[in-house]
DNA sequence: TGAGTATATGCCTGTCAAGGCATATACAAG
DNA sequence: CTTGTATATGCCTTGACAGGCATATACTCA
């Protein structure tokens, strides 16, 4: 999950996932359109292949660039479990906050033991 | 959104959040349980405060932290626009591949002329 | 095979952000 | 008002990572 996140968190890579959202494209595209130098997209690439962002196909020299769909999911997966989180929000601060208030009392009785 | 990412990219802060995603806790809780130092805990909740993940409740001189919905939201919204990606995907890769090709034609032949 | 093109990699440098620690601030309780 | 407790902030140091650039690699075509 770290390692997806960490891939996104750059402004040119995120970039570059939002560009090939449209469809595949070659390094060369990417770093035009995007007005990067080819070493840098070419390096951004690479983290987002080791992150499972996307996949090669070559091209005579043109390496063609695709998402995958992994990455995406874990995301989704991760987003799912916090779903719950809103309905049982404001519940779970007001039960907080009455545990601790009763925590503080035993507390208090606790020290005159 | 890259605000929201970087907020998570970043492994103590990613358990923060997701400690908290079974109720609000209060600084030292947090820095308790994950067995981190206060200041950083601290810092580390300014940076998610900053991006919109976290709100605070004061109680006594603790500070409750507690989860806001918007940044998984916008991350929900985020991954969504992604969604029609996976129906297209092949049929993009060899649209991409077949305009490759034919460019190269139409290329070469305007070379000759 | 040689020249041209597309992409990847290695090295160097600078920047930024995280951790450590001291300390400031805020509140509570006697 | 003093002491104790909870949290925030400031300063410093260090490590990771992005960019720049030269160069290696891979492929094409004549």
């Amino acid at each position: 999950m770290l390692t997806t996140l960490a891939a996104l968190a750059e402004l040119n890579r995120l970039q570059i996932v939002e560009l090939l959202r449209d469809g595949p494209r070659s390094v060369g595209e990417i770093a035009e359109l995007l007005q990067l130098r080819q070493p840098q997209v070419s390096k951004h690439l690479r983290v987002l292949s080791d992150a499972g962002f996307v996949e090669v196909h070559p091209l005579a020299q043109q390496r063609i660039y695709q998402l995958r769909r992994e990455p995406f999911h874990e995301l989704d997966t991760w987003l799912e479990s916090y779903r719950h989180v809103w309905d049982a929000r404001f519940d779970r601060l007001e039960t907080y906050l009455r545990d601790a208030q009763t925590q503080e009392q035993e507390q208090r009785h606790g020290d005159k033991q």
